[in-house]
DNA sequence: ATTAATGCAAACGGTTTGCACTACT
DNA sequence: AGTAGTGCAAACCGTTTGCATTAAT
């Protein structure tokens, strides 16, 4: 089992200049938001973002953070889709298109590349003309892990 | 293409005797809420569950709905998901085991047998050991007609 | 007669919005 | 100076809950 989603490398640094760019600023509150963006592995959602900003900057605002990854996302730079429980669930921008594996039990995530999920690509083609958007496939079911420690537990 | 996900037989008729066998009662919000499935296809929300049985009955109050809508999940009729849009997605019990496949353009579901998604099963298994919940697998992306539309129209 | 289920209204949690104020450019 | 962004508080929306009332058993 590979290591849970890991940092994708996206152009941090070029954040703020495109920002401007597009007439936009380049604020502390942003600059924050970056920063924890930065560290965060994998899928965040956004309750844990505005958290962690928090612990940083015990001034942050939720509205703010929201509109920041709204402008994020616009910028190309985040995605977001809707996890199990139905909150924002955010990733930084993925170099290659991408499904998503979810385990039940320790919530943890991890990428399934367009390779593993090509057979299934193929065939829904094939067999019914339906195009698959791979960045909106969601799996979910037992890690590893979790079947090791017996399927319920979780750490 | 197949037809969207049909009406798959569940035992409608037995619900009320099950509901009774466990000691609880068949009143008649339930059976209209039970008439209201009956007829819808494929996929709904609870809010257009609610819009339904309103329409039959304006009577209808949410709460009960959502209430026998979770006495029908744990009686094992019926399913619930998050909607990409983090809303309450319900669906009848399949008899099989499968995943869906949902067009982003016209909003129409499918269902995906397990045989399809056996490969991508299959891998992650081998390379991850991973046990997927193929009720849960969940795909986006666009079907025939609407990519014979151009990719955008629905109907 | 019991007690499960209903209907109401209020609460909830995550997200969004209006608006006056602040501060980046 | 000009205007994008912030912070606050209130609104929102779907869903959940407490409680007194109703009705299936």
């Amino acid at each position: 089992m590979p290591a849970p989603i890991g940092s994708v490398q996206t152009p941090w640094s070029e954040v703020g200049a495109r920002l401007r760019a597009s007439g936009m600023r380049w604020t502390p509150q942003r600059r924050l938001l970056i920063r924890v963006l930065k560290e965060s592995e994998g899928h965040v959602t956004a309750g844990e973002l505005i958290e962690r900003c928090r612990a940083m900057d015990p001034e942050t605002t939720p509205s703010t953070v929201y509109r920041t990854l709204d402008v994020l996302e616009e910028l190309g730079v985040l995605r977001h889709a809707h996890a199990a429980d139905g909150r924002e669930e955010y990733h930084v921008m993925p170099t290659t298109d991408h499904g998503h594996l979810h385990c039940r039990s320790c919530g943890k995530s991890w990428e399934i590349e367009a390779a593993e999920a090509a057979t299934l690509v193929k065939r829904l083609r094939q067999s019914r003309g339906f195009e698959i958007d791979l960045s909106h496939l969601s799996v979910a079911g037992l890690c590893a892990d979790c079947i090791a420690a017996g399927g319920a537990a979780a750490s």
